[in-house]
RNA sequence: UCCCCGAUAGCUCAAUUGGUAGAGCGAGCGGCUGUUAACCGCUAGGUUGUAGGUUCGAGCCCUACUCGGGGAGCCA
């Protein structure tokens, strides 16, 4: 059935020829003798034009109470037009109608998420999500095409897992025929012993997480892949990383330039996202954070987000004065839509305003030896337009298994990935310890029950080499891409905590 | 777990100091031959989240609860 259809996006195929298209209604205008019908089929939207006179008039008539959403065939002449939406439209001859859809929850106007949340089922057919799932795609596709062009190995590591990367507090417990696991947080440990067999492996698959985390960039449930390479220091870290995200970035350039414009995303900094990165320590980062230079630059960004606030209230108080006064209906309904939107960004520019000196304290106030707050990697990632990688964390607040920097002792080999803009974190990594007894008392002085790790401690016992890898967080990956705010769009069924609709 | 904010028509939001609950969209009907979230006219649509309290009078004030949003810790 499929195959005798024209997809939207060959349209440009079939110029001055005829074509047949299925789909469901988007979005329809009419105006007497003329019918403006917006078609989705998945691959894009096409215009169609029914003129009375052109078609039966019962069809006609048909199509005039045809509601949004309704699935149909339409038969028509492709002919180019600059203003139609995918600049080919449909002069309508038939049509078949497949379903008739009334009521359908999801109108053209705005909607609060809560509400789009709820019928998440529908809301993938909404442009924006569409967009997204897209771009998703190709970003997904990159990842494996890059590893897979590189010499890396897939090898899919255990959803079900006894073992604990971090800490047992924030997993997801599984009742296993009797026996207590719980469900990956990470592919690492697997993933470091197929190293010692491939060299260059990777792991690509669905990651859990039990944080009680309610902020714009966590997931319960996520993606995440991770490259794990025999024979690599930091530095060849850093450069795999940058290589990999410059190579994602540019395969979305090429291939959802409509996507990312429909989504208003910033393509000309995308564009330059290329090698080298830049790259700071953890101590540089702190320096950075306690010192002039980002009491500065809050401090600037408070003035900016006050002078924004007056501006946004002056507007406001003048749109409400004008209403009170004797206008035109159509331009009182206007303003009662900008003032909407006004009041949306004026409560935005207020939560900032708000947050701003709370986290000048927070930046001012670090110590040494404290992990980066989320805050304190979004001033970071402000400052910067290109991502930025934090190395050498203090050894004490992260994981066991980071190799200490032998050159002091105080800190592991490990880095962050910053996505510019305040997008914060998107990758995570670190050179693994490698040596079985300095292992050994990292378990130990963890706390950790020795006894777990055998087999692990066996990948330093026979043939130990220098290795590491790092993680990357898909949804995360694609809300910078996107310039999504929230990673609960970026993904089709969003688990959140507390949150589960279908 | 902690802090801040919110809940009014199917949806997005108004409602002055506590004084008769309104508009747009959506739905239905009608009009309009090039619309871009089209436009114009008419119609229907409400126990203001729940329970209690203050008051002559509560959408608005007070208390508790439920649900949701934003942020913190933690992280990809």
């Amino acid at each position: 059935m499929t195959n005798s259809f024209t997809q939207i996006k060959n349209l440009a195929n079939f110029k001055d020829k005829e074509a047949t298209i299925a789909g469901w209604l988007y979005n329809s205008r009419s105006s007497g003798k003329i019918q403006f019908l917006i078609i989705r089929d998945g691959t894009g939207l096409c215009q169609c034009i029914a003129e009375k006179g052109k078609v039966p008039d019962e069809l006609f008539e048909e199509l005039r109470h045809l509601g949004q959403e309704s699935s149909l065939t339409v038969t028509g002449a492709v002919r180019k037009d600059e203003r139609s939406v995918g600049g080919y439209e449909l002069a309508v001859s038939g049509a078949e109608i497949i379903h008739t859809t009334t009521d359908y929850p999801i109108t053209p106007k705005s909607h609060g998420i809560d509400f789009l949340l709820k019928h998440r089922h529908l809301h993938l057919r909404s442009q924006r999500q569409w967009c997204i799932g897209k771009i998703r795609h190709t970003v997904i596709d990159a990842i494996r095409r890059f590893f897979n062009d590189n010499g890396f190995i897939l090898i899919d590591t255990p959803i079900f897992t006894a073992m604990a990367g971090e800490d047992t507090q924030t997993l997801f417990g599984v009742d296993y025929f009797g026996e207590p696991l719980h469900l990956t947080q990470t592919g690492q440990l697997h993933l470091e012993s197929a190293a010692m067999s491939f060299g260059k492996v990777y792991c690509f698959g669905p990651t859990f997480r039990a944080e009680k985390s309610k902020t714009r960039r966590h997931l319960t449930e996520f993606w995440m892949v991770e490259p794990e390479v025999a024979f690599i220091d930091l530095d060849g870290l850093l450069e795999l990383a940058e290589n990999f995200v410059s190579f994602i970035v540019a395969q979305v350039l090429q291939k959802n330039k409509s996507e990312l414009e429909a989504l208003g995303a910033d393509t000309a900094t995308l564009s330059k996202i290329r090698p080298p990165f830049y790259r700071l320590t953890y101590t540089e980062a702190v320096e950075i954070l306690a010192g002039e230079r980002t009491k500065e630059f809050l401090a600037k960004q408070l003035e900016e987000l006050k002078g924004q606030k007056e501006q946004t209230e002056k507007r406001i108080a003048g749109l409400e004065e004008e209403q009170k006064g004797q206008i035109k209906q159509w331009k009182r309904e206007k303003n009662a839509a900008e003032l909407i939107e006004l009041r949306t960004e004026l409560d935005e520019v207020n939560v900032r305003i708000e947050n701003n000196p709370k986290h000048a304290k927070l930046a001012a106030g670090f110590q040494w030896g404290k992990d980066l707050g989320g805050s304190d990697e979004t001033i970071i990632s402000q400052m910067h337009d290109k991502p930025v990688f934090v190395t050498h964390y203090p050894k004490a607040a992260k994981a066991f298994y980071m190799k200490t920097d032998r050159g002091n002792e105080k800190v592991v080999l490990n880095f962050d990935l910053l996505a510019p803009a305040g997008f914060g974190e998107i990758i995570g990594g670190s050179v693994r310890e490698d040596n079985h007894n300095l292992l050994v008392e990292r378990i130990k002085d963890q706390g950790l029950n020795i006894e777990n790790y055998t087999w692990y401690l066996d990948l330093r016992k026979y043939g130990s080499v220098p290795h590491g890898g790092f993680g990357l967080g898909v949804e995360r990956t694609v809300a910078w891409v996107t310039g999504e705010r929230h990673i609960r769009q970026c993904i089709a069924f969003p688990r959140l905590m507390d949150r589960v609709y279908i």
